[in-house]
DNA sequence: ACTGAAAGACACAGACT
DNA sequence: AGTCTGTGTCTTTCAGT
């Protein structure tokens, strides 16, 4: 052997074999797949399924289950996506912005990124009045605010939470 | 709309009552969460529970459960943001477009959105170099691609999947 | 719409190869 | 690292309120 393949970083990385990887591929799709059905599929019995499913989320592979359900139909029908500056580019300034973000049920994501924008947001609302709302009310509020720039999805082409 | 596959001619609205809103928070949290647990914590027997719980899987109010990977651990730490504007704007020409980020996997979600671009794409990969093979042998080999514009992920502030 | 009960299916742990 | 088997718990259905 050339070298071990266990010597990574272990929070950042972890030793995924192929059956661990046609696991995730079933659970990535249904959460709620029963071990017995995953332990027919790739012709396992359900105990080393289990045990696998077991380490990966104890290994942090397996972030979360959750439940996604239809943004129209829970009156969640207009994504936006929202570009912000803030004027004040210390730490202190940037921790307090974050903590009105992570405050705001509209914004589902927030990403810090490159380019001429500090931050780019994504927000969910039910029309375009309860945008406009938020827009000037809540977000335009913030403290040390600088310019923000509005982005509006005009229609969902893929959206998928597939990583393998 | 021109490239939104709207398929759907079932109702738009779904009435949801005070329990169905209380099931669906917590199934939005952990999709794996019991029937049993559910209908201790909102004080009800599990059967109500469960018909709930079917009839919102039916009616499409919960459109899927899934499994989210923590990304670097699978190997998708970069994630970048990029803007496409096509050359031609027919349907044809954006119907073939599609298809072709369709069956891109490093792409893992599209929207057609305003203003001076067409698309916006969210790419995962797992590195800058296996990022700039994608963007120069795939995206940038696409079919009536016109501009290309990235914007890195530099921090990730928030992410959730809460909509109600 | 809900409760309670009951059958069948499943998760999970143990003994073993 | 895997199979098999058993026990306790859950899902799911049904009768009754």
């Amino acid at each position: 052997m050339p070298f071990s393949p266990k010597t990574e970083n272990s929070t950042n990385s972890v030793v995924l074999d192929a059956k661990d990887l046609a696991i995730l591929q079933l659970l990535q799709d249904n959460a709620r797949i029963t071990v017995k059905e995953i332990s027919e599929k790739i012709h396992l019995s359900t105990t080393p399924v289990h045990e696998r499913i077991k380490r990966m989320e104890e290994s942090g592979v397996i972030r979360q289950y959750v439940t996604l359900l239809d943004a129209e139909k829970v009156r969640k029908g207009l994504t936006v996506i929202c570009y912000v500056s803030l004027k004040q580019h210390s730490k202190e300034a940037g921790s307090k912005f974050i903590q009105s973000i992570l405050q705001m049920p509209e914004v589902v994501e927030c990403y810090n990124i490159s380019g001429e924008f500090d931050f780019m947001l994504k927000i969910v609302a039910e029309n375009m009045n309860s945008y406009y709302d938020f827009h000037v009310n809540k977000l335009g509020e913030v403290d040390n605010m600088g310019n923000i720039q509005s982005v509006f999805v005009m229609g969902v082409i893929k959206q998928t939470h597939r990583l393998v």
